[in-house]
DNA sequence: ATTGTTCTTGACGGAATTTTGACTTTCTTC
DNA sequence: GAAGAAAGTCAAAATTCCGTCAAGAACAAT
């Protein structure tokens, strides 16, 4: 589903251009010339804002202290100047970034991207797997046996991470190889088993029992 | 659902008076007439809290100070005298706002409401993030250990901001680079090294404790 | 221009991890 | 129960990654 924008500048052919430009990025793009327009096309519900802070009436700090009353999503100033004090007063009104006129487009493309990227992290609930007395946090990359942390170097954890997740189901060395290393990765899927080794012990050492389960012939099971 | 507050003060008339009038404007308050009970009554878990600095024992700015190992939401300082000193030392301690004595109800009021809506923009970094003796303060940027200053330079402070507004999660140098200098910046992510070292150095030398951890093969985590 | 600070780069050594390959054990099938 | 395939074990080799340092470049302040 193509995110949407709101654009909101007195000045109409930048918006006109840059509305123009975002569609063609595959944007759906809603306009707005005033502060009470862009206040009733905030129903648009978008995902992100370019907002510029000089408009006549409501200005951009302002109107971004209004608009964080209603929706949360990364909201970008559009200014001429920039100095200390504007970031500051932008910060605290609620912005996120900065854009200073005059911008590439491309320099603009980027960085909305960068923010809904991050935002999508931002508002993704904390992932975390539990299977009888483990707990895996897949955010935090940690993994917690009752209070007790354990240790796993990056590949194990990344193993750990791809099972855990898809419990019950039988993955081949070459499947999990596949998932971990890449799927372009050159190698010996051979060295799955001895990952799946270090694995087992660490969690056998401290939980005593098993949590992968080999089905012979097919693969590996995150028992659940 | 109704906003919770915390009044401590010691002046019983005055605690008085002011949980009427916010229980009037639909705020559940709960009261402390010193640091000791401020502290036990911290488990109402507060949504922001209005701190005399004149107190018997303990005074404002120490429990403020310990406050702030729990909890993050806005603290409003209730105050006679206000010097510049003052606002420092609040500041320091990791106050928010201060309220000058005598106040009218409506400036309070105002005040709180302001501190409330900013908060609740709780995706965003705080303004103050707290871990254990050390305070950053995002909106100034500055650092304090206990009541000491600590300096850090700019891509210092900036690393500071980033992995600390997002603690316990990892990121790699990539992500931090990508984050601190930018999405197009270009260059050896490998000066984040560096500057995390400087960090650490400087962190360690005042604090004794490590405050960024190392996920080998993935990358720097803040620990909270 | 000079000085001092901060930022960046590249090299190095050591540590932790990953991979490899030889070997053993287990399971399946005939 | 023997043969062969698959999985498990182990230790050593190879590799990757991190912390540290020193030195030069960029920048800021004077």
């Amino acid at each position: 589903m193509a995110y949407r924008i709101l654009i909101v500048d007195d000045e109409l052919i930048l918006t006109e251009l840059l509305s123009t430009h975002l569609q063609d990025h595959g944007y759906t793009v809603a306009v707005a010339n005033n502060s009470n327009e862009a206040l009733t096309k905030l129903n648009t519900k978008p995902n992100l804002i370019l907002l510029d802070i000089n408009m006549p009436g409501m200005d951009g700090l302002e109107l971004c202290r209004v608009i964080r009353n209603h929706i949360l999503c990364p909201i970008l100033f559009l200014t001429a100047r920039i100095t200390e004090q504007d970031k500051v007063n932008g910060l605290r009104a609620g912005g996120d970034d900065y854009i200073t006129k005059p911008f590439s487009l491309q320099e603009l493309t980027a960085r909305i991207e960068a923010h809904l990227r991050r935002d999508e992290r931002n508002n993704r609930p904390p992932e975390v797997v539990t299977t009888q007395g483990l707990i895996i946090n897949l955010s935090d990359r940690k993994v917690f046996w009752n209070e007790q942390e354990l240790s796993f170097s990056r590949r194990e954890f990344e193993i750990i991470e791809f099972l855990s997740s898809n419990p019950n189901q039988v993955f081949d060395k070459e499947r999990i190889y596949e998932a971990v290393w890449g799927y372009d990765a050159e190698g010996d899927s051979s060295v799955v088993k001895e990952h799946i080794r270090k694995i087992r012990a660490k969690l056998m050492r401290v939980s005593g029992s098993e949590y992968i389960e080999t089905v012979w012939g097919m693969g590996y099971r995150w028992k659940k």
